[in-house]
DNA sequence: AAGCTTAGAAAAGCTGGAGT
DNA sequence: ACTCCAGCTTTTCTAAGCTT
């Protein structure tokens, strides 16, 4: 497939509706990658980040950072593939699962998703911000489709949260859109917020759990699940590029202690003070955890209390 | 102590969708 | 049709840290 053919797939959200959408397109992708690019741009900071730069097709564009240590190649992409397909299957049937199908976990995810997101960067410039809103929605998408997956029952939507007086009585509905609502047994169980990349989003997850106990006078799980916290950043030099997080750990820590810890953060692709930090690394996870140690544990916890 | 580099935080910037 | 909220990356500003 031509960059063209690739970068209007992919800016339109119909056609992503199944997982299997989102798979064609990542094989059809990777496979362009192989040989239609430019350049590959190195980052400076962090050696194994890349950005792709694509021809003039792409206007010279430069991709957002990928991981190379989590981006699958075509070839690998094939077999991993169908491999993650099994994982699942063995999962729903309760099975144990090892380290390497949790590291393939996290890294089709990644790959399913930043392909959609590199895609979109061949848009011309003043469709950037189109690029940032359907890459978002996708990931959502891709998320809702593997709890799906899972046999989680879960959508996205409005919640109606009442507003009550010191003596009980309701006062008024208020409204709140979430990314990710996980009901068992038609219970609501879990409030996710699902994101590419935290930026100063994070806090707000903290809040809506808050404001969500305060109101109702009840605990509900809050979640939220990120594909990264990488962006491009530019260096002194002209054509040099690095990386930069957008990650603000002091924010997370106050809002750990003092609002409320939330009930799970998931990344893809996780920062080293994410794991080395002492208080991040009991809060933040990798992906892999959600689908396979937190999911279940979530759904099956009393509500109420 | 001045000068440079890096990390951390805030602001900017525009699109799309839901609701009224 | 218009407003508000949600989406998210890049740019810009500020603080901290390191070197000579």
């Amino acid at each position: 497939m031509k960059l063209a053919d690739l970068v209007n797939h992919a800016a339109n959200k119909q056609q992503f509706q199944q997982l299997s959408d989102y798979i064609d397109f990542c094989r059809q992708y990777l496979a362009f990658v192989e040989t239609g690019l430019q350049a590959r741009i190195v980052s400076q900071n962090e050696s194994y980040y890349q950005f792709f730069q694509y021809g003039v097709e792409g206007q010279y564009n430069i991709s957002r950072p990928i991981n190379t240590r989590l981006f699958y190649t075509a070839e690998s992409f094939e077999t991993m593939i169908s491999h993650f397909t099994q994982t699942f299957t063995d999962l729903k049937q309760g099975q144990r699962v090892d380290d390497e199908q949790r590291d393939r976990i996290i890294r089709i995810i990644y790959t399913l998703q930043q392909t959609i997101g590199a895609a979109l960067d061949a848009l011309p410039a003043g469709k950037s911000n189109q690029a940032r809103k359907v890459n978002g929605d996708l990931f959502e998408r891709l998320i809702r489709l593997l709890l799906q997956e899972m046999g989680a029952d879960c959508t996205a939507g409005v919640v109606q949260v009442p507003v009550k007086d010191d003596a009980g009585a309701l006062l008024f509905h208020t409204s709140y859109q979430h990314d990710l609502l996980i009901r068992h047994a038609g219970d609501l169980k879990v409030i996710g917020s699902v994101k590419t990349s935290s930026k100063d989003r994070l806090d707000k997850v903290f809040v809506d759990k808050f404001l969500y106990s305060r109101l109702t006078g009840t605990a509900l799980p809050h979640i939220a699940i990120f594909l990264n916290d990488v962006q491009r950043k530019k260096t002194k030099q002209e054509n040099s590029y690095g990386i930069s997080t957008t990650f603000l750990p002091g924010h997370f820590r106050a809002y750990t202690v003092k609002l409320n810890p939330l009930d799970g953060v998931y990344y893809c692709d996780i920062r080293p003070n994410m794991r080395e930090d002492a208080l991040l690394s009991t809060h933040i996870r990798t992906i892999d955890h959600l689908f396979l140690d937190d999911l279940w544990e979530l759904l099956n916890k009393p509500s109420g209390d």
